[in-house]
DNA sequence: AAAGCTTAGACAAACACCTGACAAAGACCA
DNA sequence: TGGTCTTTGTCAGGTGTTTGTCTAAGCTTT
C-alpha cells in the first residue's frame, strides 16, 4: 500500500497549522487520529493532511472547529466550496470596519479584496489607508509591499495573473489620481516622469510622480516604454528641467544604455535626471556617465527634489 | 433531510451582514429565527441564509427593514426584482442629449489640456464634462472622438506620442475610476472585462466596463493581453456568467482565433461572450463559432446586458 | 546536552450571548 | 426650511464558552 507517513512538522508546514493546534484538535475533537511510530511519534497519512487542510480552510471561512471536526473530507469539501466563494464576495462588502490604523490590517484587507477580485473594495481600502497613513506611508509601507507580495505569490503559484492584474490596475489608477491631483500651492516646477524604452513596468515611475506631486511639484506622467526623443520633447515643451525615470526590469537590456545616452544628449546638460527602481544596479556605469542621481526611497527623492528646486532658474 | 446548519459567523460572511445586525433583526422583527445548538448558539439553515440575503438586498435598494422583515422569501424576491430594475432605469433617465455645441466646448478644452500635457487640467475637464453630459454621452460623444482624434493627429505628425500618452493615461485612469465606482444598488451580476491575448489597446474594454457598471453590473476589469485560462479562471472564481472582450487591433492576429476558441471551451456554453472594438470584423467566423455577440455602442451593450440579466441563474 | 516530540494542564484572547443605549439618517409635520 | 419623532445600525457592558497558545515535565534521538 502506498501510504507515506509524515511527521507533525511536515504536516504543519503543508497545512499552515501550528503543531500545537493539530495536537489540540486531535485531543479535543479527534479531528484526525494519526498512526504512531514505534517510539510514539505521530505519523500522518496523505488523507490526514488533506483533511487538516480542509479543516483549516473551513475554520478560516468562519466555521467553528468544534462543529466540523467530525465531518468527512467529502462533507467538508462541499461546505468549503460554498463558504469560501460567498465569503470572498460578501465578506469584503461591509467595509466599515473601524480600523485602528496599523498597516498590517490595511494590508490584509487589500489582499482580501484582491483575492476576491473586487476592485471597488480595493479602491476604498486604498482611500481609507490614505486617510489613515498619509501618502508617504501609503506608498512605502502599504503599496510597495502589497504589490511585491502579490507578484511573489503569482510566481509561486498561490495567486494567478488575473489577481495581479486587478491589483496593479487598481493601484495604478489610484496612484495616477494622486499624481495628478491639484496641489494647493501651484508650482512652476515641472517634473517629467516616465520609463525609458523597453521598460514595461510602470509602478515605480508612478510612485515617483505621486511623491513629487506630494512635495509640491507638478508631475507630468508620460507612461511606459517611451523613446528618448519623446521624453526630450516633452521636457522641452513643458519647460521641465528635471526628469525622473523608473527602471524596474529587465536589468540587462543592451539597448537601454544607448537610449539613456541619447536622452542625455537630447535634453542637454541643464536637465537633471533621476532614476529609481530595482534594476538600476544593472546600469551603474551609464547612469554615472549621464549624471543621473539614483533615488530609491521617498526620502532620497525628496532631498533631490529640494536640491533641484534651489538650482532651478525660477529661484 | 439535507439541512446543514451554519454558525452566525458563516451566515454573516455569506450574507454580507454584520453579526450584530443579524441579531438585531431577529430581536426586533423576528426576521429570521434560527434554531439553537445545545449550548445556545444560533444555527441557521440554508433558507435562513437566503432570506437574510434577500433582506439585505432589499434594504440596500431602499426598503426599510421594519417593513419587510416579516415577508416571505418569495414576496421579497419580487420586491427586489422591481426595485433593482427601477433603480437601474432611474439612473438612465437624467440624460438628455446634449447639444453638439456644448460637447465641442469640452472637446476643445480637453485638447488644449492635452497639447499642454497638463494631466490635472485634463482630468478636471473630464469631471466637468461628466457632470454636464452624463456617463453615456461622455463615453460616446466626448471620449471616443477625443482619443481617436489624438491618435489621428499623432499619425499625421501634428501631435506627438507623448501627447497621446498623457491623453490615454488620464482617460484610462478616469474611466477606471468610473468602472470601479460603487453602485447604489449592489448587484450580483458580474461581468468580466478584458482584452484577449495579443491585444494591447485597452480603452474599448474599459469603455465596456464603465458602461456595464453604469447599468448596474459589477464590472471586473482584468486589463489587456490576458491568456484564455486566466480569463476563464476569473469568470469561474467570481461566478461571472458573462465576459466582455475588447478587440481593437490588430485585426489579423492568427493566434487570436485559437485563443478565443480555447476561452470558449474553458468557460463552457453557459457563459456568454460579448465583444466590441474596431477589429471585430476581422474575426467574424470565429466569433460566430463561439457564440459571441458583437456590441459596438452603449445602446447595444445595454440591450445585451439586460437580456443576460433575464437569463441569469439569479433570476 | 541540545533539539524535538510526547502528555497534561492552564490561560488569555476571541467569540457568542443578552440587554440597553446612543447617534445618525429618514420621515413627517408645521 | 427647520424641528420633532421614528427607525436602525452600531457599540458597550457583563457572562459564559470556545479555541489557540504556552508551560512543565518526561522521553527519544542525535
Amino acid at each position: 500500500m502506498n501510504e507515506p507517513k509524515h511527521p507533525i512538522q511536515v504536516v504543519a508546514r503543508r497545512t499552515g497549522l501550528n503543531p500545537d493546534v493539530i495536537r489540540a484538535w486531535e485531543r479535543r475533537y479527534q479531528a484526525v487520529i494519526p498512526q504512531r511510530a514505534s517510539n510514539g511519534r505521530r505519523l500522518y497519512s496523505d488523507e490526514d493532511v488533506e483533511k487538516l487542510t480542509l479543516l483549516r480552510r473551513a475554520t478560516s471561512a468562519g466555521r467553528r472547529i468544534g462543529d466540523i471536526a467530525s465531518q468527512s473530507s467529502d462533507e467538508l469539501y462541499s461546505l468549503i466550496e460554498t463558504d469560501e466563494l460567498a465569503a470572498a464576495q460578501a465578506r469584503v462588502i461591509p467595509s466599515k470596519r473601524p480600523s485602528t490604523g496599523s498597516v498590517m490590517e490595511h494590508f490584509e484587507e487589500c489582499l482580501d479584496a484582491i483575492t476576491a477580485m473586487n476592485s471597488s473594495h480595493l479602491k476604498s481600502c486604498l482611500i481609507k489607508a490614505d486617510k489613515v497613513l498619509g501618502i508617504p506611508f501609503l506608498l512605502e509601507d502599504l503599496l510597495r509591499p502589497l504589490i511585491s507580495h502579490v507578484r511573489d505569490e503569482c510566481r509561486r503559484g498561490n495567486m494567478r495573473q488575473c489577481h495581479e492584474r486587478v491589483a496593479t490596475a487598481t493601484v495604478r489608477s489610484y496612484m495616477y489620481n494622486l499624481a495628478t491631483s491639484e496641489n494647493s500651492t501651484e508650482s512652476r516646477h515641472n517634473l517629467i516622469v516616465s520609463t525609458p524604452m523597453g521598460q514595461q513596468y510602470d509602478l515605480i515611475a508612478l510612485r515617483m510622480a505621486v511623491a513629487a506631486n506630494f512635495y509640491g511639484w507638478n508631475a507630468i506622467y508620460l507612461g511606459t516604454d517611451l523613446a528618448p526623443e519623446e521624453i526630450a520633447y516633452a521636457s522641452q515643451q513643458t519647460q521641465s528641467y528635471s526628469i525622473a525615470l523608473g527602471i524596474a526590469s529587465p536589468a540587462d537590456d543592451p539597448h537601454l544604455a544607448n537610449a539613456l545616452r541619447e536622452l542625455k544628449t537630447k535634453v542637454g546638460p541643464n536637465v537633471s535626471l533621476l532614476v529609481g527602481g530595482n534594476a538600476v544596479t544593472g546600469y551603474t556605469e551609464v547612469l554615472q556617465e549621464i549624471d543621473a542621481v539614483v533615488v530609491q526611497t521617498m526620502g532620497e527623492l525628496r532631498m533631490e527634489l529640494d536640491r533641484l528646486k534651489r538650482l532651478s532658474p525660477y529661484n
